[in-house]
DNA sequence: TACTATCTACTAGTCATCTAGTACTGGAGT
DNA sequence: ACTCCAGTACTAGATGACTAGTAGATAGTA
């Protein structure tokens, strides 16, 4: 039973997710903020991530490096799903509405959600 | 300048959206969540909210009638982008996926994304 | 061996959030 | 006028998140 990774637990996993298993160092120089942390803030930060068991980490070489223990799916789809309830009704074309008109979407990223969108409509055909 | 609501002030927030401007014990009888609070935990958090520029208070009658002084997306439209690229690498794609996997998604839901896709595509064609 | 750089463990301070208690105010009813 | 109830203001404690410093270990190098 995971819990909720906090804001900035949130980006040491979005760091992990993307580059693989990486050192403190690495993820320091890969947080996805400009915000200038020391590095043993970052190691803080990941020591009590171990201890929830959002990470593992094993030596190689001189120094630790740490892998995500919770895949991505896990941990975000609890946390949109709270979102989509609380905040967009549960409507998922009121947050994709919200993310649509704000950002540049290419059309390769327009056929992919097409594709995602015929895909459910034909899970839900086939269960009735 | 408004920052960032905390966890459960978006969800003071998101009641006041829903149903529109209500009072403290309104608000607390319809919180999104089943936890039990007291009524000046609510309060408190609200007259927080309100030194923050998240809401205003107006008398009627006996009580205090609180309404919301940010929009909807407003808020949400920073927070989701903040998501969208820091876990999601910029593709609402990958959003969307997590999103269709686990809930329940019925037709008319679908018709009103393919809507918006659509809307969209037009935009891009547009812009060439 | 002695020096230096790097990494980790431990400790700690600051701040926001969440929670709720206590005391006060004002209106409604008797 | 007195009492009761609902609402508000003020205050405060507990918790966790975020930050970073210091000391100690280890490996490489002159």
């Amino acid at each position: 039973m995971s819990q909720k990774p906090s804001e900035s637990e949130l980006k040491v996993l979005s760091v992990l997710w993307e580059h693989g298993n990486l050192t403190v160092r690495e993820v320091l120089e890969r947080m996805p903020d400009d915000r200038k942390r020391a590095y043993t803030t970052i190691l803080s930060t990941m020591q009590v991530m171990e201890k929830k068991g959002f990470l593992d980490h094993s030596q190689q070489g001189t120094a630790n490096v740490y892998r995500p223990l919770v895949p991505r799916d896990d941990v975000m789809k609890p946390m949109m799903g709270q979102v989509l309830d609380t905040v967009f009704g549960g409507k998922p074309s009121a947050l994709l509405q919200c993310l649509l008109n704000d950002e540049e979407v290419d059309d390769a990223e327009l056929k992919e959600i097409r594709r995602l969108i015929r895909q459910h409509a034909d899970k839900n055909r086939n269960k009735e």
